[in-house]
DNA sequence: CGCTTACCGGTAAGCGCTTACCGGAGGGTC
DNA sequence: GACCCTCCGGTAAGCGCTTACCGGTAAGCG
């Protein structure tokens, strides 16, 4: 700990009472616009305020009036290095928080952001640490098991992001099924596709649990062959997207007409795992993914894939977080609508003129 | 603002005090490892804290030993949307910015984060809001005008990225000469291109300044010719690349052998203008960027370029503002150095056996 | 056995702010 | 002219914590 205690100059509402001749009370009405000071008192007030580049201490008035206007942010950082390939969901992330940070200043918010590596062990004690700094936590998908939110919950407020609402937390996530149903359908109708397969995330992830949910179910209802197994379970990664690939076509499978995959991601590296093997896409297997990241366009072929709309995202994770703070109530768990991104990767025309405006893709709300 | 007044269950010191059966001084001893309790005091807190699951105020704390245990950190957004193609420049801060919060996280601070728009006005006064905050401020590139910094830096201690020290703030930024004149030594020397261009950044960011300037002297020093006029002028962006490509072109100017360009965005502008003139890089024209971002391995050809370690740049940046909060003093202007990375877009061969261990480039300090 | 010394731990002050409460001054009314 | 009301603004309490200071107890020593 550093032996700071008191910087020299430390400038209190103290000193601007006194160069404005009145006092602290005044000083703080003035400066929060409560009551109804004469004109001339604000005046002075205001002068001495500028004159002395007087900023109010954050510490005391949240002390004061029980507000830090502080929202803490968790999410998971793949360590020291950035390996390639992890870029993308960085930006995932980093979007998803420049919402919630949009939100945030329209309160007057800021955001106190911690990342936890992969193998840190003290993660409940470093977010119990953020909790104490802040009104409010948002915690990205997958930082503290279903007990731990619950005890973190009694400390502060909780909105949890693509994870379930508890009775102690609130949730805001996409719709999942809505999105894996409309690609089943796109796949399995609009194309023609018979046999459908599915390459898992991380079988932690609520997200991916309600996605090979709905992709069974939805396959199963339009009559279509599906492949399952633990052969198809992916992480989230380009890297266990081509492992799967790798790991079907040595066993010597015979691969479905369409595969889903459970984000991007995952999509990019199904893709590459299929290049090299001189498998073509869309002709011979089609594929899609989830998200629509941003390079996901940019793509050989361009992926056809869900929008998830994630700035909104933490915008809306923020805004119901704040009515949890500020009014005590709050909806528990949010379910924002996604799109279906049609490109070429589905093996769709380039550029169909289905319902699009986008000059990239048709996008259809799923 | 929130009429939040006080959570009705809040749990206090005096909780843990009353439930372990010691005073709060002891529970704040205990808590914070001063003194030397009998264990079984340490004991009896421990336990009351770990049953009421009790997380002290940060707030409270701050106020009392005047340290919050925040660094602010301020950068600028886009706008709401994302272009395309700004996805780079994020990715450069988020890099910057985990490398701070590295360093913050091994002091127990965290980082508390507020983005600017582009054209937002009122950028001091939510800096000010954001000093009231934190115990200190880092602020990425062109914030805030000389004056303004002055003002702050009376708040809390400033450390700018890539500017330079004044008075009152510090500054950390990478070695932008040496970049710059290992690019014009490796173009003009080891390559033994005669004529060189450099495609600027923006006008108003230092790091800019310095690295025209060393463009010129350098390359006046090894006898190249130069070329240079306002029809260089970029501002860090691919457009901006493209542009000075389409306005040289389309005046009939002809092109210099080699071109540097203020960063790798840029670079990847000029790469695209050129390409859709026919024209070829490296064989008629070589290119180099400035950063390394990661995509930068990736172009078309793969960008020789200057690596700047912006996760240590980041983590120094916190470093220097530490040691400022929590001592007073602190290096006012430290420069990290860089290295060179060639790929190919310099026109050497692919991987070249330089000094490289480097799968993907040799890599050379400058 | 009485005194000194050391060691714990409690009491209370104070960090900088907000705001409830109250008192003084000025204007209106009968 | 006395009274009442209104409007401002000052005084002081209190937010939850840290820590200086001090008093009590037990151990050490002659």
């Amino acid at each position: 700990m550093a032996e700071t205690k008191k910087a020299k100059g430390t400038l209190t509402i103290y000193d601007v009472a006194k160069s404005a001749g009145v006092s602290i009370a005044s000083v703080s009405r003035v400066l929060n616009g409560q009551g109804t000071p004469r004109a001339e008192t604000r005046e002075a007030v205001m002068r001495a305020v500028r004159e002395l580049s007087f900023v109010p201490d954050g510490a005391a008035r949240a002390l004061s009036n029980g507000l830090k206007e502080v929202v803490g942010v968790v999410f998971r950082r793949g360590g020291e290095q950035l390996f390639e390939g992890e870029d993308e969901s960085f930006l995932f992330i980093d979007v998803i928080n420049r919402g919630i940070e949009v939100g945030a200043q329209r309160r007057g918010f800021d955001l106190l952001i911690s990342s936890v590596g992969f193998n840190d062990d003290n993660v409940a004690a470093r977010i119990g640490a953020l909790a104490g700094k802040a009104d409010g936590l948002i915690l990205h998908d997958r930082m503290l098991s279903a007990v731990g939110i619950a005890r973190m919950a009694d400390i502060v407020p909780i909105v949890t992001l693509a994870g379930a609402a508890t009775p102690a937390s609130l949730n805001v996530r996409c719709d999942n099924e809505s999105g894996i149903k409309a690609l089943v359908r796109h796949l399995a109708v609009d194309h023609g596709y018979t046999s459908l397969g599915y390459v898992t995330g991380r079988s932690d992830s609520p997200d991916n649990r309600t996605r090979a949910r709905a992709f069974e179910s939805e396959a199963a209802a339009t009559g279509a062959d599906i492949e399952t197994g633990p052969m198809w379970q992916g992480n989230y990664s380009a890297a266990g997207g081509a492992a799967v690939v790798d790991a079907l076509l040595g066993a010597g499978k015979t691969l479905p007409r369409a595969i889903l995959c459970a984000n991007d991601q995952t999509a990019l590296g199904v893709i590459h795992g299929l290049a090299r093997r001189g498998i073509r896409v869309p002709q011979d297997v089609a594929i899609t993914g989830f998200d629509d990241v941003p390079v996901a366009r940019h793509l050989h072929p361009p992926l056809t894939t869900i929008r998830q709309p994630m700035q909104e995202l933490g915008a809306t994770a923020f805004d119901i977080l704040y009515s949890k703070i500020s009014s005590g109530t709050g909806e528990s768990d949010v379910v924002l609508p996604v799109e279906l991104v049609i490109r070429e990767s589905c093996g769709c025309p380039r550029q169909p003129a289905l319902a699009g405006t986008s000059p990239d893709a048709a996008r259809v709300v799923a």
